[in-house]
DNA sequence: TATGAGAGTGAGTAATCACTCATGTAACTC
DNA sequence: GAGTTACATGAGTGATTACTCACTCTCATA
């Protein structure tokens, strides 16, 4: 893991053992899945007695949780920080493909640095109504309103075509999750080419939402 | 339910203990997750003794694997039989788009009938390598082929681009699953033109793909 | 009517689980 | 050096789990 996460390098008021907790869940419950992977081994992966998990994380439910919501937030967010905004209004990307392209590989770096947790993300958002409710609240509150200023931009510069919003926003999406999903979980051994395959997604995407 | 699935079809050799059993297997896994529904709940629910369910199922997981594997066949398979391949060559439908509307249109009505099990299917699949290989085997033997062949037949007639099939494929399969899911499962209680949505899906693949 | 087979039962079992708590220890304060 | 605080421990607990097994019931066949 090179990217050690907002979690562990956020609170610096963490005890080491407590690191060791956290790095050790996240390597049990991306390979395993949360159900199945138990306190005690937690605890023992981490060199730790199984009491000093529930010192740190009122039950298993809340360590979890305290480790996948920041990655929802560090995953959809920072590309639509006021940096990365003002930068489309500054001109600095030109046509909506060069803005597509530094929005991809972006987060295809993000995703290829914290693999892990965006496994446990993918995997767990579906039982856990905890995870879906933080889930919902960022992209509402952020990555749409971001995304409909940035579509309406370009719209206007002729260089999108004049479908609802929520579509192609939906359609983007998923064209990139599914890349990104197919490129990290389905076939991580495959021999890829990323810069070719990030390059032709992108056509894709502008084909279908281009004129 | 109005599909009730292949697995209570086929085997009319099934108590009626025993489709109970099914019945309420689907029913709470597609609601909670296999890890979180026991054999105990799975018995109450269907009306019948926790022993019942082992005299016709060995373990909990076999259960599983016997609801969800049909699944696959039934979810790659059809579209991809004789009938349909022989009608793409007969020219039933001229262009890519009609054969994309036909394909779409068949995939959204039996998930629409079948959503618990495309859930448990979606759900369990990352957990269960029983699952993942029987996935594998469908998809490379039948889906693959089958999409090569129709592929190349419009490529011939200058409908497509020239990508690489695996690549047009996989954008394929995206946005259609893509479609599908926030369809069914994140956003299902949306006010959903379906028609037009599925339209747009093809417009946006075409867009993409087509030349 | 006796026999045997298959379906169904539910109390029982060993294992495992998340979580508790009394105790221990180290470091810092006054 | 007594007192305080925070971190850490691991044996212990009650609940729950998947699964077993000795048994009953039903019914077709001999």
């Amino acid at each position: 893991m090179s990217d050690m996460m907002e979690t562990l390098r956020n609170h610096e008021k963490m005890t080491p053992k407590q690191i060791e907790i956290v790095k050790a869940a996240i390597e049990l419950i991306s390979e395993k899945g949360y159900y199945n992977t138990s306190t005690s081994e937690i605890a023992k992966r981490a060199g730790v007695a199984e009491g000093t998990i529930f010192r740190h994380y009122r039950t298993k439910k809340d360590l979890l949780v305290t480790i996948v919501t920041p990655v929802i937030t560090n995953f959809s967010a920072p590309v639509f920080a006021k940096k990365f905004v003002s930068q489309v209004f500054q001109n600095d990307y030109e046509h909506f493909e060069d803005l597509l392209y530094a929005f991809i590989k972006n987060r295809f770096e993000f995703a290829q640095s914290n693999l892990p947790l965006i496994k446990i993300l993918l995997q767990e958002l579906a039982f856990h109504p905890e995870i879906q409710t933080a889930y919902k609240k960022e992209f509402g509150a952020k990555v749409i309103p971001a995304f409909n200023q940035a579509l309406d931009f370009y719209k206007e510069k002729g260089e999108l075509q004049n479908l609802p919003n929520e579509t192609m926003i939906r359609m983007m999406v998923t064209t990139i999750l599914g890349f990104m999903i197919t490129r990290f979980i389905v076939q991580p051994d495959k021999a890829w080419d990323d810069e070719a395959e990030i390059n032709q997604t992108i056509a894709y995407i502008m084909g279908g939402v281009g004129r």
